[in-house]
DNA sequence: CCGTATCCTCTACGATACTG
DNA sequence: CAGTATCGTAGAGGATACGG
């Protein structure tokens, strides 16, 4: 399937589309919130998926894969039985840290905001 | 038509979800391009198209929408002839910028991260 | 435990044309 | 200038079952 574009570049992205590079390997349903969790450090498959309620099997290897071919994260096979596997932000991955907690952040603190005051449209007119 | 879940509270997403209420506001293929451009101001209809190459009129004013619903944004319409209409950020859409700007940021560096030395998919065995 | 393989739905996004 | 209105499509995301 490959749900993301091609490297290098982003095949359609043209220069100046920065914001939108990082959307590409942020962005999408899932992705902010494994990164999220992988802040804590390495985590194995099925920890990540409980600590994500609601993600499907297929949904969180097609995300991890993803993560992967961005180059921000390591996948880590350990030769046991049971088989165990364990991802982990890697160095490119861990510049990612202060984004992905700001973007937590204000996540927050705009959820306490629409409680305190709902969002009525603002159409000015002068 | 609403590309946007339902304010408060994105019906779907639980507590915890921070980072995903962020990726709903800031992601998708174009608002973060269109609240980049806006960080230098107000910019009318057609300023924000010709800054953004490839988009259509109706997606922008899709995104334009959503980003009003999601409260971050004022719209501003002069009563002229011809008619002329404004977007601004707000006081909730200002504290966006650092996020912006480090989206943008972190873009410009992977990119140049890239052409340095391509990504190789990395399974360590261990 | 850690995945793939199918199949299916839904919606984000796009092309194009038209309007106050 | 700043938009709607229609129509069409690709692919992101989901449900479920099976496999090393």
């Amino acid at each position: 399937m490959d749900t993301q574009v091609n490297q290098p570049g982003f095949a359609g992205l043209r220069t100046g589309d920065s914001v939108e590079t990082t959307v590409h390997i942020v962005g999408g349903k899932w992705k902010g919130v494994i990164l999220y969790h992988l802040i804590e450090g390495e985590l194995r498959f099925n920890q990540i998926r409980r600590r994500i309620p609601g993600i499907t099997q297929r949904m969180l290897t097609l995300q991890l894969r993803d993560l992967e071919k961005s180059g921000v994260l390591d996948r880590v096979v350990y030769q046991e039985t049971p088989p165990r596997v364990g991802y982990r932000l890697n160095a490119l991955g861990r510049t990612l840290i202060p984004l992905i907690t700001m973007m937590k952040e204000w996540g927050d603190s705009y959820r306490g905001q629409l409680s305190a005051e709902p969002i009525q449209p603002s159409v000015l007119v002068e």
